[in-house]
DNA sequence: ATCGGTTATGGTATCGGTACCATATAGTGA
DNA sequence: TCACTATATGGTACCGATACCATAACCGAT
């Protein structure tokens, strides 16, 4: 390997001097500096970021830990945390926990051995002492996506969108409507659930409890939800409201296998859209901005590890928007 | 920051010992054991991976640095490789280059300092001077996707996934196939032209050249392709063979803005699927295996690695299947 | 009693860089 | 001429960990 050394004593000089080239440190007589840079070419140096880091104390490194990168939203999020990071000179590590706690921890602990610089994290349930083990440590900490007390979250008014996304519903006079959540052990969830309560509560309607189902945010989950729905529950309900996109392309596609039409027969809405459309864009969703989400977070984040900006805890709730297409009819009298 | 020194100085020995009883090396007494343990737990201890991977000389970390992340193939590509990976007990940088060369060069320096144990790569076009940069520092190094003399090559067989394609669309009577090849700069863009190209050939049909149409690996792409192809070419062609799934999505929205109906109007046919569909899976397409894809060409890279198996290049090519579904019929008469 | 091996621990140099301090020359204004 | 500053470079210690060598107690074998 090649080091500072051999770069030095090639272009005869101390190590220090070359050390200032590669940073712009300092000054350099012309002379010098082209010695040097002639050396670092033809040695086809490049300085060891590990030692740099050790020595600096920063790696210029944020992670970003997220749910589940084959989710497109996720992915868009993804794409503003990079585009905020490569501005600020920062590269990302991008982790997937599936869900999973234990992955989370194992990536926590692992990125903390790493020196990472910040944190951008998904959490998946309430215990905090992850969080405690970061913020001990007093590296910079954004959460994405869902509360946490006592710390920097940016998310989506999930509440107000599934609230609105109900109200929507019931106006069409749908009164039978199915929500397929996702796991309540996770905030978004219980807020998309308390969101479609509320909404229930202001026309004075109690909610029916076997209308409301539990999975896991993917497409399986969906599927058989809706399998199970349709066998349990009497009678039907005449509109879907799926926790998440992938819950949506499940419970579509149990649908269609149902022999159920969209919007004559059933009405489907859902959180966050797709990216992948056959023909033309038809669901009716409550459209949060991921690629804003990642990119609020990465700034504030940035900000923390900058040293700038206050260091109270905020919560930045971004706010959502009802996209109407064409998957909602009124029921069928 | 808490460091070795502090845990010693706690624990009463010297910093080595510490050292040994993190990495479970040579002798320890379970007395001292234990009493290194119970400072570390105190103080929340855990080890500074930059200045063990500095003296280690190895970060146990893996640069994968893929095309598209945004494309479900390469998202699952991806799973593969962090299944083989964490299996062998490295993590793994994931990053996306857009298909753009200069993100690709500037990836690589980044990962070169950061003494990255391997390489994991999709290249973007022939030119091999980034490669010679990776091996001259006999640095791991796997090629995805695509061919690269003198490399590590794991692949699908596109020339022979097209060539059974196109002969399965000529087989139901098409002899107007229409192709949306991705960029040919790119080389899995020209095997699939070119196993195209052989299919009709084989016929003794000579190709026409105004079906050949090329753009990028996006829906946009896709879309305006199309587009571009019902606005000069006539007769128009009765089958459309996409260049991969993304471009396969934009070129269905155009057909569906046509008013064109598929299987009965055209029928449309592409690499690679897609895992969100709103109704039944219909899109009869070449299955690659992108999961068995990432792994094999992570299982390669830790073999190198390792220094297990042998160092001549390999060429690894996956076969490919064809999918039929129903978006392809017998052109009208 | 001596030898040699196992067990258990520590001192010091080192990985590849940079911080800090020191040094030396040249140029500037009083 | 002298003090002072800007310019230019180097020596040594250090970031946080481990490699290497040394040391010492203890044990059974000779």
């Amino acid at each position: 390997m090649v080091t500072i050394r051999d770069v030095a004593k090639r272009a005869g000089v101390a190590p220090i001097t070359v050390s200032r080239v590669i940073n712009n440190a300092s000054y350099i007589s012309d002379e010098t500096r082209e010695r040097v840079e002639a050396a670092i070419k033809e040695l086809h140096y490049i300085p060891n970021a590990l030692s740099q880091s050790l020595r600096f104390k920063k790696t210029n490194t944020i992670a970003l830990i997220v749910s589940d990168i084959t989710n497109p939203f996720w992915t868009t999020v993804t794409r503003g945390v990079e585009d905020a990071s490569s501005e600020g000179g920062l590269s990302v590590i991008l982790c997937n926990t599936d869900e999973r706690q234990d992955k989370l921890e194992s990536y926590v602990k692992l990125l903390l051995q790493r020196q990472t610089d910040g944190f951008l994290l998904v959490p998946i349930n309430s215990d905090a002492s992850l969080i405690h083990r970061i913020q001990r440590r007093e590296i910079p900490l954004v959460v994405l996506d869902r509360p946490l007390p006592g710390v920097d979250v940016v998310r989506s008014d999930s509440e107000g969108g599934a609230h609105a996304m109900t109200h929507y519903l019931l106006g069409l006079g749908h009164r039978r409507i199915a929500m397929l959540t996702g796991p309540l052990t996770i905030a978004t969830s219980r807020q998309r659930l308390s969101g479609y309560q509320r909404a229930l509560n202001d026309l004075g309607l109690s909610p029916d409890e076997t209308l409301v189902i539990e999975g896991q945010f993917k497409q399986e989950a969906g599927y058989s939800m809706v399998k199970t729905l349709f066998d349990r529950v009497n009678p039907p309900p005449t509109a879907l409201f799926a926790g998440n996109n992938l819950i949506a392309v499940g419970a579509m596609r149990a649908l269609y296998e149902l022999g159920l039409n969209i919007p004559d027969d059933i009405s489907v809405v859902t959180f966050d859209d797709l990216p992948f459309f056959f023909g033309q864009p038809f669901l009716t969703l409550v459209a949060q901005s991921p690629y804003q989400l990642g990119w609020r977070a990465a700034k504030r984040l940035i900000d923390h590890i900058n040293d700038t900006g206050d260091r109270t805890p905020i919560e930045l709730v971004l706010p959502v928007e009802l996209t109407v297409r064409s998957s909602c009819a009124p029921p069928k009298p």
